[in-house]
RNA sequence: GCCCCCAUAGCUCAGGGGAUAGAGCGUCUGCCUCCGGAGCAGAAGGCCGUAGGUUCGAAUCCUACUGGGGGCACCA
């Protein structure tokens, strides 16, 4: 029986015995998994949170719903603790029957669909291209691409987009650099520097060979556009190394350009955001009231010279996302970005949505790594690149998503390089190789998956290793609604420590030359169960699950 | 000044109202005659920043304060 089962025969012991509770749908049902063993393989507080509206104890109403659901089959135990807690107990065989529902959903288990029908665009990363991606930017790729694994795994429609901030003075001061280094001149204030300038440099030389000889400002434009594509290539190739894979690159000099009639998307969307009444001029300048949904003051969209701000852009972005169809706009920003929030929220608005529907700003702090070398090559930052050929895409992967987004994280390298449980992503992947490697034991010993039998699954650490498998679609759609795919990382730890214990205490294999029996088999199917939670799991995060390690 | 985030074991961090607050590291003690010891079992270590409040019940929700991080452009 699963949780959902469980949920809803629980809801229906409730009604049985409480008839005035009609309204109650098994999602209210709250169900979890006991700390402490011993309170069984479930729990749930149902008869506390009920007991005060219905104006009965709550031990008593708890002791009247246990004693409904031992009717029913499945039930091995319901006894009522503390306040009005119910332990609820399976039987060995209706709890293992899960086993089998695992092996056969392969792949599909932990799949749900919750969030079916929800069209949502995740924007991450969106690093200016004018150099290489550092640590932070690591961060967000490895967490934005495992939230939109996660959020597919629930059903939504997902798609992963990266905004290239490719328009605007940094850009030109990034052709300067360029142009600077190829001449061997001095580089613009605040401008690029670093060995990768001079890289970018010889590349740009190497395809323009006249670069120098032409005009000022040609000469600028030219560098800038060659370093600008060779970058975002770079870029690109980072991340399609680190498994991160986006399916839209949208420019932001799109934007900016007018179209047959002349008219730029930006002149478009501040038509429709005036047509919308949230646009007025004042001073010269050209104003959303923004202040109308929460922000703390109104902003300028076009200069009184003309020329637009970047918060322009931003609203074009915004609507251009509504017009390709997304319901759902999420964006994860760095710590520094959290202005953004009632801005972006106040464009919802103008725009008719509901900001707090239709927007959704996750807002990510700070990164950092202890014994990191800084790279001379950029220029004093850690390099994504650096970092995956120090410590590998896995570990670099898992331990970025392992923690929330909203916590300060330092990593510690002693810990990441090393190849024990020390090292997290090394405690799953090993438990993952171990079930390859008991199921190559028990195929060489010839046992096979003929028999199921459940029901002989009957030690202390087989119930808890079901209980827990049982645990990943609830988990996964957790991690879903709460955006918060660090939960994958630590059910996985969960599972990989209860999956050790019950290998040390149980064999598939049987010892010497002891009789194949029908619970070894079974084991197997727990065995294969568990590799395929272990497998499903590494893959949301974005991390391999070898067979051998 | 205003806004956002954080504060849990010596360290790095989990714990979206529930039972005795957890994991790994570090410290201490056990387990290799057989499926990988890259593992398992156990011990020690906590006024959950402070003070109030809500609740049958608060590390969790609310308020104030203290301490730390980040941010407040007609820059991009």
């Amino acid at each position: 029986m699963d949780p959902r089962a469980l949920a809803e025969l629980i809801r229906e012991c409730v009604q049985t015995t409480l008839p005035e509770s009609s309204g109650l749908s098994s999602d209210d049902i709250a169900l979890e998994r006991p700390k402490n063993r011993d309170h069984g393989d479930w729990a749930t507080s149902i008869a506390l949170k009920l007991a005060k509206a219905a104006g009965v104890n709550p031990r008593d109403l708890a002791t009247s719903i246990a004693s409904e659901l031992l009717t029913h089959e499945g039930i091995a135990s319901a006894e009522v603790a503390g306040p009005g807690f119910i332990n609820i107990t399976l039987d060995a065989g209706s709890a293992g029957a899960l086993v089998k529902t695992i092996v056969e959903a392969g792949e599909a288990y932990g799949r749900g669909d919750e969030l079916t029908g929800q069209v949502i665009n995740v924007e991450y990363v969106s690093a200016n291209p004018t150099g290489p991606l550092h640590i932070g930017h690591t961060r967000w790729a490895a967490l934005g691409d495992s939230l939109v694994r996660v959020l597919r795994a629930a059903g939504a429609s997902v798609t992963a987009e990266f905004y290239i901030n490719d328009q605007g003075v940094q850009m030109d001061k990034f052709g300067q650099s360029v142009v600077a280094a190829a001449e061997g001149s001095e580089p613009p204030e605040d401008g690029y520097q670093g060995a990768y300038i001079h890289d970018l440099a010889t590349r740009v030389l190497e395809r323009s060979p006249d670069l120098l000889s032409l005009p000022d400002e040609a000469k600028v434009g030219t560098a800038r556009d060659q370093a600008y594509e060779l970058q975002l290539g770079d870029i690109r190739e980072s991340l399609e190394r680190f498994n991160v894979h986006f399916d839209v690159w949208f420019s932001e000099r799109t934007l900016h350009a007018p179209g047959s009639d002349g008219v730029s998307p930006i002149d478009e969307s501040l038509e429709r955001l005036r047509a919308g009444g949230h646009v007025f001029d004042d001073d010269g300048a050209t104003w959303v009231r923004t202040t109308d949904f929460g922000d703390d003051k109104d902003r300028v969209i076009r200069r009184a010279n003309g020329a637009y701000t970047y918060f322009a852009a931003d609203a074009a972005y915004y609507l251009s996302k509504s017009d390709r169809g997304f319901w759902k706009k999420i964006y994860l920003l760095g710590a520094d970005h959290h202005g953004y929030i009632h801005r972006l929220k106040a464009l919802a608005g103008a725009a008719g949505e509901n900001p707090e529907e239709n927007v959704e700003i996750l807002i990510g702090q700070l990164v950092s790594i202890n014994g990191a070398k800084l790279s001379k090559r950029a220029g004093n930052i850690v390099e994504l690149d650096d970092l995956q050929k120090w410590l590998g895409t896995d570990a670099l992967r898992y331990s970025l998503a392992r923690y929330p987004a909203d916590s300060p994280l330092t990593l510690d390298s002693d810990i990441l390089t090393k190849r024990s449980n020390d090292n997290p992503v090394f405690y799953v992947q090993y438990a993952h190789a171990r079930t390859h490697q008991v199921a190559r034991n028990a195929a060489a010993a010839g046992v096979t998956r003929e028999v199921f039998d459940p029901s002989t699954l009957t030690h202390d650490t087989e119930s808890a290793l079901i209980a827990s498998l049982g645990d990943f679609p609830r988990v996964v759609s957790q991690a879903a609604e709460l955006r918060e795919p660090h939960r994958i990382a630590r059910y996985l730890e969960e599972v990989a420590s209860v999956y050790h214990r019950w290998y040390d205490a149980c064999r598939v294999t049987p010892l010497g030359d002891d009789p194949i029996e029908a619970v070894h088999g079974t084991r197997l199917w727990l065995n294969d169960a568990t590799g395929q939670v272990l497998r499903n799991g590494l893959f949301l995060l974005g991390v391999s699950a070898p067979e051998r390690m």
